[in-house]
DNA sequence: CAGATGTCAGCCGCACTGATATGA
DNA sequence: CTCATATCAGTGGGGCTGACATCT
C-alpha cells in the first residue's frame, strides 16, 4: 500500500492533482466543459433541485450558479421552471439532451480518470473516492466558520 | 469505512473538494497565499530546484512559474541564482523570511486541514494524503498524451 | 544551426463582492 | 418589515497561448 514518499500535506497535494484534472477536462474531450459535466451530473441525481441546493452540493458560489445554469439553459442541456408551491424558486432539471451530453462526457471522463489515477489499482481508487466523498460530506455540513463569534 | 453514498466519480468529488480548500485559504488565516505555501513548501523540501522542476513538482505552467517566483522575489521569500554550470538555468532556494513565513502558513493550515477533513479520522487521513500522493506520481510520470499519433 | 530554459504581454474563464428585484 | 431566493454588473487573480531573449 504505501511507497511514494510523502512530503506534503493533504491540501496541497489536492490542489496539485486538481490542476492536472482541469488541464487534461478539456471541452474537445468531454464534448461539454467540466464544471457542466458536474452541474449536470448532479441535476440527474438530484431530481428537481432549487439553486440554493446545487449551489451547495456543487461547492461553488450562489451567484456563479446563476451564470452556470444562464449557460446550461441557453444550451439547452437544462431547464429552470418556478416551483408553484414557492415561486421564489426554481426547480431545476436536465433536458434529454442534457442527459445525453452528460452521458457522453462521463465517457470520455473514464479515460482522463484512467490517466489520472493511473498510479492507483481499483481498490485504491475506490478508497479514494469514498474517502472524498466522506471528507466532503463532513466539510459541507460544516459551515464555513468564518468569525467564530461575529453574529448577532 | 463506507457509509455516505458515492454518487459521483473521483474527478467531480476532487474538484468540489478542491473549491472548499481554495475558499477556505485566504492569505489573512495563512499570512501568504496557498499556492505561495505550496511553492515554498516544495522549495524546501528540494534544495538547489531549477524552475523547470518546480514547473513539474508543483503541476503548474511553466509562463506562470515565472510569476509567481517574481513575486516571492520580490517579497524576499525566495532567491533565483544563475547555475555556473549552465547559464540558461536559475537555481531557486528559499530565504530565511521564507522559511519562517512558511512555518507559519504551514501551522495555520492545520486548522483549514481539520475542518476540511472533519469527516474522516486520522487513519483516513493519512490514508487520503497517501493516495494523494501516490495518484500524482503516476500522472506526472506519464506526460499529458496529447495527440496520441500527432508529431513527427 | 537546433534545442533548452526562462521572461514577458495578452487573453479568458472561474469565482468572489456588492447592489438589486421579487416573493414568503 | 424581515428573510430567503435568485439575478446581474464589476472585479481580481489563476492559468493559458504565443512571441521573444539567452545560453548550450
Amino acid at each position: 500500500m504505501s511507497d511514494a514518499v510523502v512530503t506534503s500535506g493533504p491540501i496541497v497535494l489536492l490542489t496539485r492533482l486538481s490542476r492536472l484534472v482541469h488541464r487534461a477536462s478539456t471541452p474537445e474531450l468531454l464534448g461539454i466543459s467540466l464544471k457542466d459535466l458536474a452541474a449536470l451530473a448532479y441535476l440527474r441525481d438530484h431530481a428537481r433541485t432549487t439553486q440554493r441546493a446545487l449551489t451547495e452540493g456543487l461547492c461553488i458560489d450562489a451567484n456563479y450558479c446563476v451564470l452556470l445554469l444562464n449557460e446550461l439553459e441557453a444550451a439547452g442541456l437544462a431547464e429552470r421552471r418556478r416551483d408553484p408551491a414557492d415561486r421564489r424558486r426554481h426547480l431545476v432539471t436536465v433536458t434529454e439532451a442534457g442527459r445525453l451530453a452528460l452521458e457522453r462526457a462521463e465517457q470520455a471522463q473514464e479515460t482522463i480518470e484512467d490517466e489520472i489515477l493511473a498510479g492507483l489499482d481499483p481498490e485504491e481508487r475506490d478508497t479514494l473516492t469514498r474517502l472524498l466523498a466522506r471528507a466532503l460530506d463532513g466539510a459541507v455540513r460544516r459551515p464555513p466558520v468564518e468569525e467564530e463569534r461575529a453574529a448577532h
